[in-house]
RNA sequence: GGGCCGCUAGCUCAGUUGGGAGAGCGCCGCGUUCGCAACGCGGAGGUCGCGAGUUCGAGCCUCGCGCGGUCCA
């Protein structure tokens, strides 16, 4: 059988018993911001066994994606060297949410693998929960065991460690029992296959465990560990799920994998194949590798498998290439693949590039430290060096070591690792995230039956006003429930029904007012906010007349403008959305969006910066679709169906059943639950204003419509006017204009200087009275060096030095003193021939001198400059000279 | 979210007690050559990322911001 053919007969087979076959949710879970990735085949269903929601069916299969590389469950490290480890897998399971249990589970399990799977019954071993900590022995799940005719002796009974499961600290909670293959052969004689988890108890914030109502059953079998039972193989990458990846990187590299597991290029293509897929299907997922979260994480897989490529021999980017094998592999189950293929080929390579660059960049540094390191006796590159390479510049520990092994040379791993353990605690300490920022919970006190009545609000935003609704949840602005709100306070109110649009899919919430006709009180909606699961919204708010009482009747009505504005910007977004990827190409993909009434930010995945040519054709195509005036149709579908219909689904969303599609018709189509313009002329005007860069390969455009659009144009006309009245040229000679100023300035100001310093030294000759007169006129002589004074006024610091300069090379040896006033600032240079600086420095000189006209300076030996501040002082300065020269030669 | 590194000519980069903005490549002109490469001579090209501050004086020191890189969470 092989492993397509395992994942669908698992499918098929609990299909056949009642259960809906669920799609496999994205790897980034779009709702749980303390979990990095999806890490179990329960996660989607976080919310059904909490009974926070509520779905059509109550039992359910998936073949869920996964990734093992964080937090509790981290397998990075063990890949390559081990045969059954990966950080990308494939979770078989069945669930049941409130309906059957245990005595239905694990006949289910036993049937899939000794009936349909053929499994020998003697080959396998089961554990039970043996009792502990207060929590008793699973009889129950012996007694099932024991009617399937498993014998006592295989039948494990086991401790809290291995059979007791709890999603957190409080909340649902049970024992489990695990199915194992024995092999008795090879690395892993024996193999868990399943885990079959109870939830039956819930357990408080004191530790006591209450029985759930209605136990649920959530189990877990990777598919790529059966598969290696159901094909006989000691080692999951001996399975077809990894032999296709392994013989394509065989063939580009030349080598042949043997299966070993100690075997060097037997670990580095089993690192290989497993990160291919992990890095294919998270970039297939939306993850872009990057300097943060997610993004990180994914570089780091990349970036160690593309180490193992160089052990291998690879000198040239070469992950890209395996993502066609993987395509034809799982194209079908993971229509993704298929999809994003160009993207997902071009993230791999622009990465693979990136990082040669770090390393090429990082190589001339590691070479010095290795140089250093020769000099030393014992040749050991010191830890805190090897973790500057690798903090600041990127270069892995392996890559350091390796080059450093060629030459002789070892690293002090311990100094290294205990410079790491600093940066960890560092990082930790400054983070807020393992903190915990609650804070925001509302305490519900007399409210919760009130608001349970209410339910959850649908979204219905065709109209923007609701009369004749109840207030029926206040609260103060530290979300403590109150009996009413009075003038100027700020709080939260919730409403029986809401015409207003809670911030979502990058649209920002609505404002308006709250007010009633009965007592003419007011207040304006700031925002929105989540009270909990399946509670109505609260609307923020801040009372501006009167008094708002709970049970109180009101009318709440959205500010027509702003969600006018806003419909623009959002309708447009989608445009904008489907004209990039026109322009640019089908590896376009949303990777953030920010819908406001006065803008709209659109982050997508794209690798070079959007030419100016490209953002004025995106513009034209947005504004064709604006003339076009198409009406925008919304309608609600189902999931398979829409995304069949190539309905754009952005990465990250977790998508229900059933999703509403946002269309304009012949251009776009979105999955989307955001407020739109009735047909697409409402736009008005769409106009870029902005575009950069946010990370590798992810841009940002910001962009404007409608009235703002139009403001935005006239604010650029009246700048242009403005150059052009100033310039007094027509409008199409200006940029020429400014270039011919441009020139002519530097032109004038090189002029001025030249002019400036010839007419420095004209002066200096005038004061002997003889322009062209030699130097030596006003040149003294003390203690046998020659000084040569001059005042000036008005001369920049260039043109100092250059007089310094000629007229030192007058007087062939000697000291130059050179003062001019400007602007009521005194400036001072002094220069010493070279064949002088031993005996005396400009800098001394200076530092006598400056003092006196209020200032202060310094210099080098041979040139040296200062400021003052008091002009009236220069004559007695450059008198008391040949007196400051004669002490400091003294 | 917290660190570290970088941003200087079209490109790659140098620039230490804070005191004349540089090199190589590329570009333009002239010379040499039958011609080209090479070579020689000359030249253009700079808001030293942006903004404050300290200082007589900042590419260099301090602070803030932006952009890029990198590590950690």
């Amino acid at each position: 059988m092989t492993s397509n053919e395992i994942r669908s007969s698992f499918l098929e087979f609990f299909e056949r018993n009642g259960h809906r076959i669920v799609p496999s949710s994205p790897l980034v879970p779009g709702d749980d911001p303390t979990l990095l990735f999806t890490n179990a085949g329960m996660n989607q269903f976080k919310d059904l066994f909490l009974g926070r929601e509520k779905r059509e069916y109550r039992r359910a299969a998936t073949s869920q994606k996964v990734m093992r590389v964080s937090g509790k469950h981290n397998d990075l490290d063990n890949v390559g060297p081990s045969f059954r480890h990966h950080t990308f897998f494939e979770m078989l399971g069945n669930f049941s949410f409130g309906d059957y249990f245990k005595k239905d589970a694990l006949p289910f399990a036993w049937t899939l693998l000794t009936d349909v799977w053929k499994m020998p019954a003697d080959r396998l071993v089961v554990s039970v929960f043996k009792g502990e900590a207060g929590i008793p022995r699973d009889d129950e799940a012996y007694e099932i065991w024991r009617t399937l005719g498993v014998p006592p002796d295989r039948i494990l009974e086991l401790g809290a460690d291995d059979n007791f499961w709890q999603m957190g600290e409080t909340g649902p909670c049970g024992r489990c029992s695990e199915i194992y293959y024995v092999r008795g052969t090879g690395n892993d004689p024996e193999i868990e296959v399943w885990n079959n988890v109870f939830m039956e108890f819930e357990r408080s914030a004191d530790g006591t465990l209450t029985p759930l109502p209605a136990p649920s059953i959530d189990t877990g079998m990777g598919l790529e560990r059966v598969t290696a039972v159901l094909q006989r193989k000691d080692s999951n990458y001996d399975t077809d799920v990894f032999t296709p990846l392994l013989t394509e990187i065989g063939r580009l590299s030349g080598h042949t994998y043997a299966g070993t597991l100690a075997g060097a290029a037997d670990v580095s293509m089993r690192v290989v194949a497993d990160h291919i897929r992990a890095t294919t299907f998270l970039i297939a997922d939306g993850v872009i590798p990057s300097n943060e979260w997610r993004g990180y994480v994914l570089r780091k897989i990349m970036r160690r498998a593309m180490r193992h490529g160089k052990h291998l021999g690879f000198t040239e980017p070469f992950m890209h290439r395996l993502v066609a094998v993987l395509e034809r592999q799982m194209g079908d189950a993971y229509p993704e693949l298929r999809t994003n293929r160009e993207t997902i080929q071009k993230t791999i390579l622009a990465e693979e590039k990136r990082f040669d660059i770090v390393l090429t960049d990082g190589l001339p540094r590691l070479e010095a430290e290795i140089a250093r390191a020769l000099e030393t006796s014992d040749r050991v590159l010191p830890g805190e060096a090897a973790f500057r390479l690798y903090d600041t510049f990127g270069l892995p520990y392996d890559f350091i070591e390796d080059t450093a092994a060629t030459q002789d040379v070892t690293v002090d791993r311990a100094a290294f690792d205990h410079a790491m353990e600093g940066q960890r605690d560092k990082a930790r300490a400054g983070s807020t995230f393992g903190g915990g920022k609650k804070g925001g919970e509302f305490l519900l006190r007399t409210h919760e039956d009130q608001l349970r009545g209410v339910g959850e609000q649908g979204q219905d935003y065709s109209s923007m006003r609701a009369v004749a609704v109840n207030i029926v949840g206040l609260f103060d602005e530290r979300r403590m429930a109150v009996t009413h709100l009075s003038t100027h306070q700020v709080g939260y109110v919730a409403l029986s029904r809401t015409p207003f649009y809670l911030e979502s899919g990058g649209q920002v919430s609505d404002s308006g007012t709250i007010f009633s006709d009965a007592t003419g009180a007011s207040a304006t909606v700031e925002g929105i906010a989540r009270i909990g699961p399946g509670l109505p919204r609260a609307h923020r708010v801040r009372v501006t007349f009167g008094s708002l009482h709970l049970d109180e009747i009101v009318t709440a009505q959205v500010d027509e403008t702003i969600r006018d504005a806003t419909r623009r910007n959002h309708t447009a977004t989608h445009l904008l959305h489907a004209a990039l990827r026109q322009v640019l190409g089908g590896h376009v993909k949303q990777a953030g969006s920010l819908v406001a009434p006065d803008r709209l930010r659109f982050d997508f995945v794209h690798f070079q910066p959007v030419t100016r040519d490209e953002q004025i054709h995106v513009e034209q195509i947005v504004n064709e679709q604006v003339r076009r005036n198409t009406p925008v149709t919304t309608d609600v579908r189902s999931t398979q169906d829409a995304i069949a219909a190539g309905a754009m689904a952005l990465f990250g969303e977790k998508y229900g059943d059933s999703v509403r599609v946002v269309s304009v018709p012949g251009f776009s189509m979105e999955l989307c639950g955001g407020t739109h313009v009735g047909a697409t002329g409402d736009i008005g005007f769409f106009a870029i204003v902005s575009e950069g860069g946010v990370a590798a390969g992810v841009r940002r455009i910001e962009a404007v419509t409608g009235a703002g659009a139009v403001e935005w144009a006239q604010h650029q006309r009246a700048s242009l006017q403005r150059i052009v009245e100033a310039l007094h040229v027509s409008e199409p000679q200006t940029v020429e204009a400014i270039e011919k100023l441009q020139s002519e300035a530097k032109r004038l100001a090189r002029e001025a200087t030249q002019l400036r310093t010839k007419l420095a030294m004209g002066v200096a000759g005038a004061s002997t009275g003889d322009a062209a007169a030699p130097v030596d006129d006003d040149t003294t002589e003390v203690a046998g060096v020659r000084l040569a004074r001059r005042k000036v006024s008005d001369l920049d610091k260039d043109a100092l030095r250059g007089l310094a300069d000629s007229l030192k090379a007058k007087i062939k040896s000697g000291v130059v003193v050179i003062v001019s006033a400007n602007d009521g600032k005194v400036q001072i240079v002094v220069s010493v021939t070279a064949d002088l600086t031993g005996r005396i420095k400009a800098g001394q000189i200076v530092n006598e001198l400056a003092p006196m006209v209020g200032g202060a300076g310094g210099g080098r030996p041979d040139f040296a400059e200062a400021g003052g501040k008091d002009p009236s002082k220069i004559d007695d300065m450059l008198a008391a000279t040949p007196a400051v020269l004669a002490k400091l030669l003294g």
